[in-house]
DNA sequence: ATGCGAGTTGCAAATAATTTGCAGGAAAGG
DNA sequence: CCTTTCCTGCAAATTATTTGCAACTCGCAT
């Protein structure tokens, strides 16, 4: 590795503290909202204002190093970008999230191209639904 | 019909004007926001509370006679429950929403249960992603 | 090294969306 | 009617996110 961080540099953003520690966040974390990127970088930066965590995850979004998607009813999570490569299975009962890989999703998202010419972001929402474990429970 | 809006009662709910008008204002819209319905039911009844209406979603999705769905990244939308039999095509670019059968997604729906047991409830969320003008357009 | 200018940050205040407490008012049933 | 319980309006509280602004600092050009 030449110099470190280029990332943040090639997409032409500064490369302060809070926003490389904001991008490992996300990293580390999977999924997370805001508050918990914020959190998480406490650890390291205990300084770091919470709207700074928000525009640094608007920044990243920007550049496509970051994504956001809806697991629950309210506010969005932060991925990695590079991450994004499974569909989000989200219990509405238990709120457990499961993974699925998204060539599940392939025959219905060709569907929607060919009768619509709708591109499909499978990732963007989560697929919403029953868990195995809670309609055995009932 | 024997007597009016027993469709309320019978779901052991009081009949208000409120709620009816709250109902049926879901009804005629569509799908609307807590604050489109609001305003929806100002046309005949002025003095209803943001509060009340938001109650009142909540109320009549308990008992089952509306639902809500996420159309976009921000807070929920709400419709009468036996309107809910097509998917909604989000665009991410031009806002607009389409609407296609809910069987385009039967073998989506079909490989989660067999792979996972999941039991997917496709018009919780909308289909996200960009329309064929939009793709068209760049 | 030094300095400058644009991009960033922290902080406080502003918005926006939704929820809650409470006291008065109205619906259902006897 | 009368009572009980549910529902409503209103104000205040929460929660989530955004914005204005002055101070700061990163990266580039002296
Ligand atoms: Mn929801
Ligand atoms: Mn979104
Ligand atoms: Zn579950
Ligand atoms: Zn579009």
């Amino acid at each position: 590795m030449a110099d470190k961080n280029h990332e943040l540099r090639d997409k032409g953003l500064r490369l302060t503290p809070q926003r490389q520690l904001v991008l490992e966040a996300v990293r580390a974390l999977g999924h997370a909202t805001p508050e918990e990127v914020a959190e998480k970088v406490r650890a390291t930066h205990p300084g770091i204002n919470l709207s700074t965590v928000y525009r640094n995850l608007e920044t990243l979004e920007n550049v496509g190093l970051v994504q956001h998607t809806h697991l629950g009813h309210g506010g969005a999570t932060y991925h990695a970008a590079e991450e994004l490569t499974h569909l989000h299975l989200v219990c509405g009962k238990c709120g457990s999230v499961g993974d699925a890989p998204i060539e599940t999703a392939a025959p219905f998202v060709n569907a929607l191209i060919d009768e619509y010419g709708f591109k499909t972001d499978v990732t963007h929402f989560a697929i919403y639904g029953t868990c195995a474990d809670c309609t055995a429970k009932s």
